[in-house]
DNA sequence: GGCTAGTTGAGACCGAGTATCATTGTCAAA
DNA sequence: TTTGACAATGATACTCGGTCTCAACTAGCC
């Protein structure tokens, strides 16, 4: 399977074998598909979407190739309703998300908003922290603006 | 099927009932079970611990009685690794949680300290908050100390 | 008591996700 | 560059969490 290497792809290719994880041209297919999608997406909707341009890509990679991504913070698995985990691409730096409902797009959430709720989290409760799922879900800024304007 | 109404019961009863939905032993059965667990447990494990004493409780009826349960906000659903849905009861006021990733125990969160994150994402990001999935992982208070003293 | 619509229980069914295994490809060491 | 070990892939069979169907039942209301 070719590749075609591109200075984005760099980071990506960087981030899936930073783990000691080989890179093979499916786990950058996969990934760029995610992080292009900006948006929640299914393991079977990445491999609908995949399989009409790579009809050799097989199924069970890309559970895979996602189940990995999970696991070196390159995606967040997160539940639709209807019990269908779908995947979001992670940069670096930010893990959680608001998701919009109405056009499924997701933006990145300022980590630092996190860090004071944590520090209460440690002092009022004596947990520590090992990871967070926080995902807020409602209407973009945009969508909120068309369902105002809609409304009158 | 019999049902033994108790002071705690009461309230259980007045919230199942509360949307509409009918009253039914199974539903208190499968309430109950869930707020006394404390825990995070799936259908199918709060299904076997059932249908040890109640051996005509079917197991889609827990499953819908949880559905049901999630969708008037009497519990929540998170996910735990292997893609199965666990449960955990939520009080009236509280809607997140502090998951002890040893002994599974589930503790309330106050919801006062979700307010300001709240805050800056509607005027940060101009975004409309409708609800907002937040589990916290890590060590209990308890289990921390535990671990602690056998550290050293 | 009697009516009606929501609920239950049993089991068939669906489909997301996983296991298996022969084949292929990555990558490090020679 | 060649080579070899072993991780990754792809096809497919399989598992099992969750849903659907439908006849029988019952909660709630008159």
């Amino acid at each position: 399977m070719e590749l075609m290497p591109s200075r984005s792809e760099r980071s990506l290719a960087d981030r899936i074998s930073a783990g000691g994880r080989r890179l093979t041209p499916q786990r950058v297919l996969v990934a760029r598909a995610l992080a292009d999608a900006r948006r929640a997406l299914s393991a079977q909707e990445l491999y609908d979407r995949l399989h009409t341009t790579q009809p050799r890509l097989g199924r069970a990679t890309v559970f895979r190739a996602l189940e990995a991504q999970v696991q070196d913070g390159m995606a967040r698995r997160l539940e639709r309703s209807g019990h269908v985990s779908v995947y979001v691409a992670c940069d670096p730096e930010h893990h959680h998300h608001l998701v919009c409902e109405r056009c499924e797009r997701v933006e990145d959430l300022d980590e630092k908003l996190l860090q004071p709720l944590l520090r209460s989290v440690d002092s009022r409760y004596g947990f520590h922290v090992n990871h967070t799922a926080l995902d807020i879900y409602g209407l973009c800024a945009s969508c909120r603006r068309a369902s105002r304007k809609a409304a009158g």
